[in-house]
DNA sequence: ATTAATAATAGTAATTATTACTATTTAATA
DNA sequence: TATTAAATAGTAATAATTACTATTATTAAT
């Protein structure tokens, strides 16, 4: 992989936040750097960068968002403004046990917590 | 919600298969039974089964599935073959006791473990 | 049974997220 | 510095889903 003015850009807005930006939300930052980038540099770049280990992508419904916290957590999703709250819910043994407690090569657990964040509490 | 032949159908079919199916799917089996029966039908009637709770959705990637089975329960995610399968990972104590877990007033645990499936042991 | 009101439909167009394509540019290296 | 191939911008294509609208069909009241 070679370097790229593009993939820097791209890699420091992933890292700069905590929001789980979409890639459309790192375009609009990286266009602020870089006026006349593309969504496909985007796209593809935030590829590379998770094939990387870089980064790491999650589904929150149907669209990709991008995570630079790559340990294994899970997200508390609010389902009034949208947004998604790194915890960690079990320790990495409970995870593991996961894994092996089926017939199936387990890479990887994805869990996810729907409900309303504190700043909507009646 | 007023009876619908269309409806009906799609219900039968989100019913008669373990396969978690996707809109497309369900569309291609409605037209054998209603030939000229739209898209723009199977969403709105999957939607409407599911504000009644008669199904559920879940987005695997970013496609939306649909599911008969309402009971709390995870899903084993194959990424060779694509296949979901059901799982019961923990009781619903477990499932409870995540949701106090938080200052966060959770309606639901959505839990995923990807990997290979024993299908496609070496 | 007939009619009136309106929910649901088919067919089509529009939208959104993402991927594919291609001529040009740029980073690495010989 | 010249060469090579990876990366880019710009654009077109795709796929899943939603929106729109004139017509049809279900329900409830007559």
């Amino acid at each position: 992989m070679r370097y790229s003015h593009q993939r820097e850009a791209i890699q420091e807005i992933v890292y700069g936040t905590n929001a789980h930006p979409t890639a459309d939300w790192i375009f609009q930052k990286a266009k602020a750097k870089i006026p006349n980038i593309s969504m496909g540099t985007v796209y593809r770049n935030l590829k590379q960068l998770e094939d990387a280990k870089l980064i790491k992508s999650i589904y929150d419904g149907n669209i990709a968002r991008y995570d630079w916290n790559k340990e294994p957590h899970d997200h508390l999703k609010c389902k009034v403004c949208g947004d998604l709250i790194d915890v960690q819910l079990f320790d990495d043994a409970i995870r593991t046990r996961i894994k092996k407690q089926y017939k199936f090569e387990a890479d990887d657990v994805v869990m996810t917590i729907i409900g309303t964040c504190h700043k909507h509490a009646k």
